[in-house]
DNA sequence: CTGAAAGCGCTTACAG
DNA sequence: CTGAAAGCGCTTACAG
């Protein structure tokens, strides 16, 4: 590799010089400028960060970190979103998952290298909405969570707005004259669960419906989504309660909510509304009719965070910032809604 | 941030010794290393790895480029093979996606980039297996395509043998009996599509099955892969051709596939067997009957592009490595087959 | 077993 | 406008 002063000798000045056309100092004469860039060309000279890191002591590098990668197929949009912040500030993004496929403590020692990378700051991701304990490591630089927070809240976090969202996928069905609203949410330990249903319950509020504790279920924990929802929902309509509409706490839960609802021949949306959670475009788009979802801010979350990082200055009291969860309307709630490439005549649902 | 010198001063040694003790030398007394053990712990000391990267002249970080990163969900599991196998060289990965959302030549940019920081090699992965004429500057340093491969051959590359996937696709129905199977394959340029066909006519050749034109079709670049599905598979039935067995170019595919058997009257798998790609976690589980589908060693082709960065040598000719696609069995070929978790009792399709 | 010197490839002050 | 010196935090020979 070439160094400096390799190209410095071979354009006859200095290799300070060639520090200052590289990097772009004014104080150079044109003649002497153009020289230099020639040198640069023809030995194909490359500055090399890891010099300059050591003198100007910052690294251009932000630490990812991630608890799982696969499982949830969108939520790598927060790696993207992150990395097209890091960008426009020249920094890159060191990435690490620590899924346990290694050692136990693994998410420790990924730290300890990214401290020894001296990077700018880390971002600690979880691909769902979480309560952790962060890492006690996380705390020896700056660090932002994403789609998780810390219960000691010591550290900067930004998760979805639950809440607001909840409010909106209630209310979509609510304006469309539902009235009856069950709710088949996640599993009640679910960081997402409560913050919904008190969205829920406020839209129900606002538009004048009394909450009915018999029309809000939970799946758990470890049974399959979709076995789950079909279960829920199948269950309630045998208790005898026939819901206008269905908010479904994902887009899984909602596949096992269309079967026990096509299976009790109610058709969506004319008898019964549905809405899902997550816009998983796997699913969403395939469902019939199309499912109308709540999709989650996962690139705003990494932007979000990265930004923080860079720009966020040290606040006594560490800031826990909601990002809005926009609504994707299909046809699950209403038929002259919006459009899709469906095949119109297939009864599959 | 400690330094050296400063746990030297600490421990009452020369610096030099401390790097001894950092780096497990043997040479050190029992009594002196403890001594800098204890200055280590007590001042939080962490070896700048910046500094060593310029002594050692070895980055111990590897790029990796990806074309998108969300389209293929589990196309993201190249990136866990990568890190996964990069820790065990102790190694690093910074991760770069290009997705068209900034600069057009954005892909120089992000290797320039890595070259500026000397990585120890280029991991340049696409998200869907496609042929490459390789942006110029990765030949600037050891570089391995995932997923694609290059025109002029120029580059290692590793991908999904698709050939003898598309055999093990159509021999799982040919197994069971189905003696007419048709194949409706991804758009004819696809890079996958030439390979499964040829494994498509092999197999039949092999069950002396004999080729039939008619059986086969392509669904469309632009198009959703789910109604093109549907769209051939229809005009596959109208044509009055009824295949006993389908394989499908993707699971998207499937969908539509199973959408125009079912409103054809046609059972899964009784009178016809299906057979997807992709094995989409999403999709694949959750139809009636859940779809057999072949998996994309997604994982296992970032493992194997980082071992031959770190340890491929310089062959005259780069290799051109194949990995096996596993078949994944669930109910759509055979009614025994297997087992999950899908209600027995719903109609779903 | 331990240390003083030199140098990796740059940038930061400071002279001229 | 240009350059010589010092130093970022380490490791690599080389002495002792």
């Amino acid at each position: 590799m070439t160094t400096i002063k390799q190209v410095a000798d071979a354009a006859g000045v200095s290799f300070k010089t060639v520090s200052r056309v590289v990097n772009g100092d004014p104080y150079v004469s044109t003649q002497t400028r153009e020289r230099v860039q020639q040198a640069i060309e023809q030995l194909g000279y490359r500055p090399n960060l890891a010099a300059r890191h050591m003198r100007t002591q910052r690294s251009n590098v932000i630490g990812f970190i991630t608890d799982e990668i696969a499982t949830t197929p969108f939520a790598v949009n927060i790696i993207k979103g992150a990395q097209n912040q890091a960008w426009e500030y020249g920094c890159l993004l060191m990435v690490i998952n620590t899924e346990a496929e290694t050692a136990a403590d693994r998410t420790e020692d990924a730290i300890e290298m990214l401290l020894q990378r001296r990077v700018e700051g880390i971002v600690y991701a979880t691909m769902r909405h979480k309560l952790i304990t962060p890492p006690h490591n996380l705390h020896e630089t700056r660090a932002v969570l994403v789609n998780c927070r810390s219960l000691a809240h010591t550290l900067p976090s930004v998760v979805p707005d639950e809440r607001s969202a909840g409010e909106r996928a209630t209310s979509a069905m609510l304006e469309h004259g539902r009235k009856r609203i069950a709710f088949i949410n996640l599993e009640s330990g679910a960081a997402a669960a409560s913050g919904r249903l008190e969205g829920y319950r406020r839209a129900l509020e606002r538009h004048d419906v009394a909450y009915d504790d018999k029309l809000v279920r939970h799946t758990h924990l470890d049974a399959d989504k979709r076995d789950s929802g079909y279960a829920e929902m199948k269950a309630l309509l045998q208790s005898g309660v026939i819901p206008d509409g269905v908010f479904c706490g994902n887009d899984q839960i909602a596949i096992g909510v269309y079967e026990a609802l096509q299976e009790a021949g109610l058709r969506i949306p004319q008898e019964v509304a549905v809405v899902g959670f997550d816009n998983q475009t796997l699913i969403a788009p395939y469902l019939h009719p199309p499912l109308s979802t709540m999709a989650l801010p996962h690139e705003e979350m990494g932007r979000w965070a990265v930004k923080y990082l860079m720009e966020g200055g040290e606040p006594p009291v560490p800031p826990h910032e909601l990002l809005a969860c926009p609504y994707i309307e299909r046809q699950s709630v209403s038929v002259g809604d919006s459009v899709s490439g469906a095949p119109a005549d297939v009864s599959y649902r």
